[in-house]
DNA sequence: GCGATACATTGACGAACGTCGATGTAGTGC
DNA sequence: GCACTACATCGACGTTCGTCAATGTATCGC
């Protein structure tokens, strides 16, 4: 290891392996999914709009503030919901958004 | 807003804006950025072998782990780099990467 | 200078994504 | 039954992404 921080060509001297990895693809897979939930602004802002609400959002408060059309917001939410971020539960007509923190509870953990 | 609780279809008591955003556009994007550039498994695993070492990475042991060519490697390690979750400095002919915590601190401050 | 090595960049390709209009489905009130 | 509303699904489009082989650039030892 000492080897492997002076600034020369030996091969051998770089490439032995560091260690083993420590996070295994099937993990690395499931993260990645949940991050990419969070990795469009769209996406971002209604995960703020409903965590930030007390108690429950409706989905017809959600296209307006948005900025999209009603089928772009309900093609988020489901992307949300898939998530495991916030869970959906239809009334009547309309449809109840509400924030699920144990998820971002366990991506936090995963950052830190 | 106790009566947008009702199952009811009285628009009126549906379509009243619940509060007003609490994430703005500009920091919904910049958002987004950081977390797009955890949205992928083999960055995942990147950035998990760089953590877990104690100190510097050489790019080139990061080639063979992560099963993909090095100019996917390189591209990925761009992208760390730009989000600002790993440093990058390059000594001789090789390049050593290191993590950046404080990054990673303010997105998981973020998910809290 | 030359040859070899480590990494970045380019260009191309298919796949996945975000978006919308149009349409389908389920529920309400009459 | 019918008309209306809220939301989901479908189909299409342009854009972005991940990937590789080929090539370029910088550095080393000679």
């Amino acid at each position: 290891m000492a080897a492997r921080t002076k600034t020369a060509t030996d091969p051998i001297a770089c490439c032995t392996p560091v260690r083993t990895d420590s996070l295994d693809e099937a993990d690395a897979e499931l993260l990645a999914r949940s991050f990419a939930a969070l990795s469009d602004p769209i996406r971002l802002r209604l995960l703020s709009f409903i965590t930030s609400a007390d108690g429950e959002v409706c989905a017809c408060d959600l296209v307006e503030p948005s900025g999209r059309s009603q089928p772009t917001v309900s093609h988020h939410m489901k992307i949300l919901v898939d998530a495991g971020l916030v869970t959906r539960e239809k009334r009547g007509l309309w449809v109840w958004y509400q924030a699920a923190p144990a998820r971002l509870d366990a991506l936090r953990a995963v950052l830190g």
